[in-house]
DNA sequence: ACCTGAACACCGTTCAAGT
DNA sequence: ACCTGAACACCGTTCAAGT
């Protein structure tokens, strides 16, 4: 029965059963990684629920997980390229491609770390995403080494957000430590620490070094847009000024 | 030889000639991140340096190797509790933790993916750090939610570029994927990104996306401190409206 | 209390061989 | 061209047993 030929592909035996492709594979990752988290992927798992040799993924995608890795981001990151509405001022065509930005990765946040701290996944390059960027700036008026560091306090800043933002919890929570400082959290010391005993209901669990959830459970959205706003705002400043203090 | 009794401990057989305690390990842990790199790094490996079975470092450290690492960022960001001459403003001040923040992260550039990706390091709880934060935006005028958005804004965006400005190449580069990938950046088209190669000799390798080192190896120092900058006047801005617009 | 040794159930990656 | 099966050299974690 194996040995039949495939009518599409021409191929027989198994090779003509399988019919893989690297697109397949990476979406079977994305799912993988969005069930059961970063920690636990394992490309055998992934092997495994494609019904095939382990060694068929490094022959699609190349010689290491990384490489996998790098396309499960470039595919998430993928609608970064979309097109925008001409006639927005910079500001606000920057402010809703990092909106955009930090939509896509909420719908995958477990993939989150790779992009914000992997080089290999951040630096997949999505060539549209940096013209869009470094266009409103120069429009701004930026250039020089002022560009350079208005991109950097961009991505800096807000794709540096929502990599802590989603930092995600213990993988495998059976010894209770989410309960355990939760509890922690709540018996802060009033004489030690007064304004954050102070205030410890309304940030409890919503701060990000004094919480047991991350931003796909909890909101940070009124945080994230104030930060928008400062750093917009703090561009629009400096580069007047930066206008007027050239030639 | 191994049944004479230790004068210190006044134990006797191997117990008594390790004498390994928490502190030891979690050094020797910090070492060989720094050296070999978090994705390098190995349970069996620390044991086997330290001369030890595997098992004794869950006895010391706790049941999973996130205890460990949690154990690390602590260590790292320990010294974030050191005092500060009152007579700052609070602007100063939050100057001044951030900074030292970035500060320690770099001394251990190859730990930074702990601190800004996974919850149960950042979330160590340096209450301190927090208090310290806490206390100069009462002091500019924040409360409530307010006090909130601007805490998260702080940590998220500061902290955050640190964990961009470190993320870490691939971990071996055997592919010559660096060579590889500064060599598509220098190629990039005129007519599809004019802007992005219009400045290309200033930006390769110098901002977050089109990058192949890290800032362990390129300074990212202007762009930290630029934000920096931005983020403290916009609080600053908004402490001084929230403090007309209330009562 | 502190440590060893062995065991269990996995990994990532490579490679010859098959169709 | 695409896939299998087996092999190599590792892992993290647990647990009974030793001193």
């Amino acid at each position: 029965m194996t040995s039949k030929r495939d009518k599409k592909t021409g191929l027989r035996g198994r090779a003509a059963t399988v019919g893989l492709d690297k697109a397949q594979i990476v979406n079977a990752a994305i799912e993988q990684i969005d069930q059961r988290g970063l920690a636990a992927f394992s490309m055998r798992e992934l092997a495994r629920t494609l019904g095939v040799s382990p060694a068929v993924i490094y022959w699609h995608v190349g010689g290491r997980q990384e490489d996998l890795f790098a396309e499960v981001s470039a595919v998430i990151t993928a609608a970064l390229a979309d097109e925008f509405e001409p006639e927005q001022s910079w500001q606000e065509r920057l402010r809703s491609v990092f909106r955009r930005y930090r939509h896509l990765v909420h719908q995958h946040p477990k993939v989150a770390p790779l992009l914000g701290a992997q080089m290999k996944s951040n630096g997949v390059a999505n060539l549209v995403w940096v013209e869009t960027v470094l266009a409103a700036l120069a429009e701004a008026g930026f250039a020089g080494e002022s560009l350079r560091d208005a991109f950097n306090v961009l991505i800096g800043g807000l794709s540096g957000f929502v990599t802590m933002e989603l930092a995600p919890p213990p993988a495998d929570d059976s010894s209770g430590w989410q309960q355990t400082f939760a509890e922690r959290v709540e018996s802060i010391d009033a004489e030690s620490f007064p304004h954050t005993h102070a205030v410890l209901p309304l940030i409890s669990n919503r701060i990000f070094v004094l919480r047991w959830q991350n931003g796909a459970d909890v909101s940070y959205d009124s945080s994230f847009e104030l930060l928008l706003d400062i750093i917009i705002d703090g561009l629009t400043l400096r580069a007047q000024q930066q206008g007027v203090s050239r030639r």
